[in-house]
DNA sequence: GCCAACGTTGGC
DNA sequence: GCCAACGTTGGC
């Protein structure tokens, strides 16, 4: 079982979005990054759990919590003329990008920030906090799985 | 195989 | 909208 972090921008797709869905599923595409590629294609497994991270917009953070179901296979938006993802040199018979399937968990009471992340010691040293990072997906540590998932319900206790 | 130019990401 | 950081491209 591994964990994840996986960014969208929120106007392009946001966890509302996945939510509304039929089935809550969606497929995770347009990623065209090679070692983002390789996690999709190869570590993802069916049940592994990933936090929906919102990038790029007014409150970037982890907005709530995702499973895997469907495994990596070839993300068919960079065959496809008119999708802004497309790749020329992506090839039906030899696909250069690939995506999995996610399905809504639940959302955070709020959303755990950027910057409130980067106030914990214990997380300092999460890929994301990584000075430079742009990766749009990325390995999680248990133990700051579980110290991030303990921020939310921290606050629930509170409030 | 080097590296300058260019495009993209994403926080601010 | 700016720009630092990074990945990719392509000339040589």
């Amino acid at each position: 079982m591994n964990y994840w972090l996986m960014k969208s921008e929120p106007d392009a797709f946001s966890i509302d979005m996945l939510k509304s869905r039929p089935k809550q599923t969606e497929h995770w595409d347009g990623v065209r990054n090679y070692q983002a590629r390789n996690m999709l294609r190869d570590q993802m497994k069916i049940g592994d759990l990933a936090y929906f991270y919102h990038s790029n917009c007014k409150v970037p953070g982890i907005v709530g919590i995702v499973e895997i179901v469907r495994e990596g296979y070839p993300d068919f938006t960079a065959f496809d003329h008119n999708d802004p993802h497309y790749d020329p040199g992506s090839d039906p018979d030899q696909p250069r990008w690939y995506m999995v399937d996610v399905r809504y968990v639940r959302s955070f009471s709020r959303v755990i920030s950027l910057d409130e992340l980067k106030n914990h010691d214990q997380l300092h040293s999460m890929t994301l906090l990584k000075r430079g990072n742009r990766l749009s997906i990325m390995a999680i540590a248990t133990k700051e799985w579980q110290y991030i998932l303990k921020l939310d319900t921290l606050f629930h206790e509170n409030y």
